[in-house]
DNA sequence: CATTTTTTTGGACATTCGTCCAAATATTGT
DNA sequence: ACAATATTTGGACGAATGTCCAAAAAAATG
């Protein structure tokens, strides 16, 4: 029967799983918060209220609100860094390299805007409060990593200045989100166009 | 005598540009506490005793807090757009617009990196309250004119996608505000050069 | 079933927030 | 000088904030 423990800590890993869940539950709440209202404007009473729980839990599960939305952005780096990676492996060609690159930009803009506002709100954030900038400097070291991968993979000879190039496409991310909402909003295929010739060009 | 009131509006003119000096002086107060402390943890208690004054006296001069911050981003523009375009108007070659531009840029981060970080808070509170796209939108319209301007000057034949190359440089911008702040700190020289090779490749 | 342990609750708590106002003070006009 | 207007003040106001906790409820343990 299965009802031998393997190991004592089955049941334990379970509970610690649950829990994990649980977290993972009230950080997507928060971001649904965050997206609505933005950081500024976003109380534990709202991400409460969307998670469908109490004022007390949130504590229970985190720490403080510093605690939680350190928590956010980690999971946005766990989420965006696979699928971007994902990309890259399933890319040979350099051609296929910059459609996919320029696809996952597109994908992420169009798919939700309100997100990447999110992010450079808590980006912006982190330029005041100590406490996000460990997780956010994580997050854009690995996204410039997957950028070093990608130029790698393309085999372009000269990476030295691979972080400007980097940072020129962030400019251009930030350019079109900031387009998205306060400005003619572009279609998918726009979006695209925009940023395979600039990946064409950089890489 | 010049007692003799040349117009029955100078007296009144003089009020006026005492009020508008009250207004400048607590929007100077509250860039400097926005620098301090961000956004979102700015209060107007906060502000008012920068400013050396009371409470009431804030809404006094301000209609509420938006109007006042609306204020602060007005005055950034009326601050920065002229200073650039001293630059152009003292530049005539292309060298020396590119010279000129990177060093406006290397200047603006070294003088004043707190004033950047208040820039980018301000730009994604813009993003959540509508309040603020305006003011933005027009500081953002007017910093690409002058750039579109320096394009222009510089005889640049093709200037179908300047947005495009002004939102890379944006990029390298906040890129090396980000740096300033939790990375290792670049030396005015440093930024030059970055600005120099960005600008001199854009243009 | 009884008993720990874990989880959840709802509210208390002290602060802080933006807004507003009557009274006090200063300035201007006659 | 007096009256009228403009400016400043300090605090009241309700709402909202993050934090914390005793007690209830649920789940796991024996």
């Amino acid at each position: 029967m299965s009802t031998i423990d393997k190991v004592p800590s089955a049941k334990k890993a379970r509970k610690t799983k649950e829990r994990a869940d649980k977290k993972a539950h009230i950080a997507e709440s928060a971001i649904r918060v965050l997206k609505r209202l933005g950081y500024a404007n976003t109380g534990l009473r709202d991400i409460a209220s969307e998670a469908g729980t109490s004022l007390g839990t949130l504590h229970y599960y985190f720490e403080d609100k510093i605690d939680l939305i350190r928590y956010c952005i980690e999971s946005f780096e766990s989420q965006f860094v696979p699928y971007i990676e994902q990309l890259i492996a399933d890319s040979q060609s350099r051609e296929e390299l910059v459609t996919a690159y320029a696809n996952g930009w597109a994908t992420a803009i169009v798919d939700d805007v309100p997100l990447r506002c999110v992010w450079f709100d808590l980006k912006s954030q982190a330029l005041f409060d100590p406490a996000f900038c460990e997780p956010i400097a994580s997050f854009e070291n690995s996204f410039f990593d997957l950028f070093a991968a990608i130029m790698k993979k393309a085999a372009v000879e000269d990476t030295s200045d691979a972080t400007i190039r980097h940072a020129k496409l962030q400019g251009l991310f930030l350019y079109v989100v900031h387009g998205q909402v306060y400005a003619h909003p572009r279609t998918r295929q726009e979006i695209y166009d925009l940023f395979y010739e600039a990946i064409d060009e950089l890489i």
